[in-house]
DNA sequence: CCAGTACTTAGGTTG
DNA sequence: TAAGTACTGG
């Protein structure tokens, strides 16, 4: 036997030579299962498995191509090339597109982003003259996502009575209306969004026996990655592909499922033992990455949570030194105070900048840091936040080559119809997109003819439109010969682009910083005409369009980012390891986030979130908050998360922020020196402090508040904030625990923390 | 049609 | 605070 399976332990090993039939792999965090994933893939083409029938659904690109790398390294370049591997959405995009026409989309469909999305809804919520405060379009696709994810479909809604009341007894009846036209516009403009592409993949699958056939005998081999973050819609994708030969290997672990938000859900890991009652369960439960008070200061925190699969995370490491945490005044000073951690880490000379990640639980924590890292020179890379793809300048030129690959994008158009200023304004573009609806024919359709179509718009504005009409369709009709980085530069040029951009150089670094966006654009697109590999014919820049959609800055990482601090949301931060984290703004209301706290599922995702967030740490883990932060302009003081004082106090130390240690450091006394700046006499115990954020912006005092909640009986009526009208059916719990159980018509019984509800008691 | 200004309102995570 | 929108005067 080849030594490749030799770094593997005996459990690894196990799951990794294991290639037939349904399993599944349970892998705690740090255990190695990227590892097992690799090899059993490396052993399945040793063994002469085909790479042609192997997919590898992924949950980053990323991952996807680090993993093909390593597999590369085995079994060489030409096997690892036939694999197919990559996220739900990158791999069934492309099989959309060879599909395309079957389910009525061109194969050159556009795929819309979020923004794109809000944009339709926001037209549409105008064009039905519906209240833009009930229908915000974040919250209407929200609803669409939710349905799709369950593969409810526009009929299928406007049909099921249940969705129809709850949308009615939330003030939102309207929204299966909606659901409908933002279906027929997307379909019409030739675009998909995130959500069809898992949408669309079933129904091509269930409608065409055909195509299923042909993907069930390819994709004979199966792998899913991150299994606990499916949702329906992937979940029944993988059941079919995988029916006809069952060899299904999925990889998760309960504890890190932090995407229910987006419809991931645990049942599927259930499903998946009622699908396949014969399958193999392989458990990793031997963590490699963390020291020993890392897992054992996760372990004691996720122990709390109810939902889950019992297994048992342990180590071999050493103890190494215990989780640090940090109590600062303001968001400001927690920013300095990290930063000096790390220069001081870096000083010792033992470590590299990208040995350290600061992770958040929301992108806007972000600025403390970046500034306080600034002014000490060193250097750093924010993950996730506002992409390179979505900057303005990027999406404008991107807009332009949508058009050029698919002139029926409608959010496109909008987009560049006026961008360089031609003199086509508001009205015009209304007058078309109302024409556009009573026709039922596109923008572009009407554009084209018309003398067929006739509009209301001015002969200034038709001619000047004729002009726009015949510049697309020139690029067009370049767009499968000319090489891509040609098409593209000339589209830059003679769109206006690139003049537009040079004319403002002299105003600023930013416009110079957008000029240098556009140009970096340019050479990516250059660089990506220029991989072709042996066999290949010359990349065009439709194929550069085909997954631009989905790509994100971690896919596109610039090789002077490699060795820089790492700054991310803990979302983004799954799957990747540092040996230091640091980890901040552990406050109430924060992290756990305050939308959180109506619910025990709610709050045990933002438990199993906060476990993702310790168990990245290799070497060391800071946990800090901080006693007031800005929050829109003014400083709202704060408490010290839950989860802080959820770690077995064995593995936790209180330190300064500028150095020396709040308590001893042997790790079993149960320290509890009341030493913190600004005295904070107890220890973390979640204190009973009414005086909420609310009662502080209202201006209400300590006491009005501590009264209302006195006062509320079993039975009274009262007001929410989110949740509207409901009447308290159940109360206890005393001082900050104080909790109510209400029932809401329109939401069905909460049970809410009083401390942090926004209640108002009805008179009668 | 456009650019500048006043006003409003933000609650979170992502492909 | 900051970003996005609505309004208004040129």
């Amino acid at each position: 036997m080849d030594n490749y399976l030799d770094g593997l332990n005996e459990s690894q090993r196990k799951a990794a030579e294991c290639i037939e039939g349904p399993m599944m792999v349970i892998a705690g965090a740090g255990s190695g299962k990227t590892r097992v994933l690799t090899y059993r893939i490396a052993h399945m083409v040793k063994l002469g498995v085909d790479p042609f029938n192997i997919l590898a659904l992924t949950f980053t690109n990323k991952a996807a191509r680090e993993m093909n790398e390593r597999i590369q390294k085995i079994v060489g370049d030409s096997d690892s090339r036939n694999l197919t591997m990559g996220t739900f959405h990158s791999v069934f995009a492309r099989i959309l597109r060879y599909n395309a026409e079957r389910i009525g989309y061109p194969s050159n469909f556009t795929i819309y982003d979020t923004q794109d999305s809000k944009s339709v809804i926001k037209d549409i919520v105008k064009e039905f003259n519906l209240d833009d405060k009930a229908y915000k379009p974040g919250m209407v696709l929200g609803r669409i996502s939710a349905a799709k994810n369950n593969l409810i479909s526009a009929e299928a809604y406007a049909t099921n009575e249940e969705i129809l009341l709850e949308d009615k007894q939330s003030r939102r009846p309207e929204l299966s209306r909606i659901y409908t036209a933002y279906v027929n516009r997307c379909q019409r403009a030739g675009a998909m969004d995130f959500d069809d592409l898992l949408f669309q993949t079933n129904v091509l699958l269930r409608d065409f026996p055909d195509v299923l056939q042909y993907y069930q005998h390819k994709f004979r081999y199966i792998l899913v990655d991150e299994y606990q973050d499916t949702n329906y819609a992937q979940y029944l994708i993988v059941k079919k592909l995988a029916a006809a030969y069952e060899n299904i290997c999925v990889v998760g672990d309960d504890a890190q499922s932090i995407y229910s938000f987006r419809g991931a859900n645990i049942q599927n890991i259930l499903n998946f033992k009622k699908d396949y009652p014969d399958f193999k369960l392989f458990k990793l439960e031997q963590n490699y990455r963390s020291t020993k008070s890392i897992v054992e200061a996760a372990n004691s925190v996720i122990a709390r949570n109810k939902d889950q699969i019992k297994k048992e995370v342990w180590t071999e490491n050493e103890l190494g030194k215990p989780i640090v945490i940090l109590r600062t005044l303001t968001d400001n000073e927690e920013g300095k105070v990290i930063a000096n951690r790390i220069f001081d880490l870096k000083q010792t000379g033992e470590y590299t900048y990208k040995d350290f990640a600061i992770l958040y639980r929301t992108n806007k924590q972000s600025r403390s840091f970046e500034e306080a890292l600034r002014k000490l020179n060193m250097p750093y890379k924010i993950y996730g936040g506002l992409s390179f793809y979505q900057r303005k300048e990027i999406k404008d030129l991107l807009a332009y080559f949508r058009l050029t690959a698919n002139p029926h994008d409608l959010e496109a158009f909008k987009r560049v119809i006026n961008y360089p200023r031609r003199g086509i304004g508001k009205t015009t573009v209304e007058n078309l997109i109302i024409a556009s609806s009573s026709y039922n024919v596109t923008v572009w359709t009407i554009l084209e003819n018309m003398a067929q179509y006739p509009v209301n718009i001015s002969a200034a504005a038709k001619a000047k439109l004729i002009d726009f009409v015949t510049m697309i369709k020139s690029f067009g009709a370049q767009l499968e010969q000319t090489p891509a980085y040609d098409l593209a530069h000339h589209i830059a040029k003679s769109s206006g682009i690139l003049k537009e951009l040079h004319s403002e150089k002299e105003k600023g670094p930013e416009e110079v910083e957008r000029y240098q966006n556009v140009e970096e654009l340019l050479s990516g697109i250059k660089a990506f005409a220029e991989s072709i590999e042996e066999g290949e014919d010359q990349k065009t820049l439709s194929d550069f369009m085909l997954d631009v959609a989905l790509l994100t800055d971690a896919d596109q990482e610039k090789e002077e980012d490699k060795n820089k601090i790492s700054l991310m949301t803990i979302h983004s931060s799954k799957g990747l390891e540092f040996p230091h984290v640091f980890l901040v703004g552990l406050e109430e209301n924060l992290f756990p986030s305050q939308m959180s706290l109506n619910t025990r599922s709610e709050l045990e995702e933002e438990r199993r979130l906060f476990y993702v967030a310790v168990t990245r740490a290799e070497e060391s883990c800071t946990i800090s908050y901080a006693a007031s932060r800005f929050a829109w302009g003014n400083l709202i003081s704060s408490e010290p998360s839950r989860f802080i004082s959820e770690i077995n106090d064995d593995f936790i130390q209180h330190e300064h922020p500028y150095g020396e240690k709040v308590s001893s450091r042997s790790l079993s006394s149960k320290i509890s020196e009341p030493t913190f700046q600004g005295g904070l006499n107890k220890r973390f115990s979640p204190a009973p402090k009414l005086r909420s954020l609310d009662s502080i912006k209202s201006g209400k005092t300590n006491s009005r508040v501590q009264e209302e909640h006195a006062a509320l009986k079993v039975g009274y009526n009262v007001i929410h904030d989110r949740f509207g009208k409901g009447k308290v059916i159940e109360i206890n719990g005393e001082g900050s625990d104080k909790k109510a159980t209400i029932f809401f018509p329109k939401e069905g019984s909460k049970t809410i923390l009083l401390r942090f509800a926004k209640l108002q008691i009805l008179e009668d």
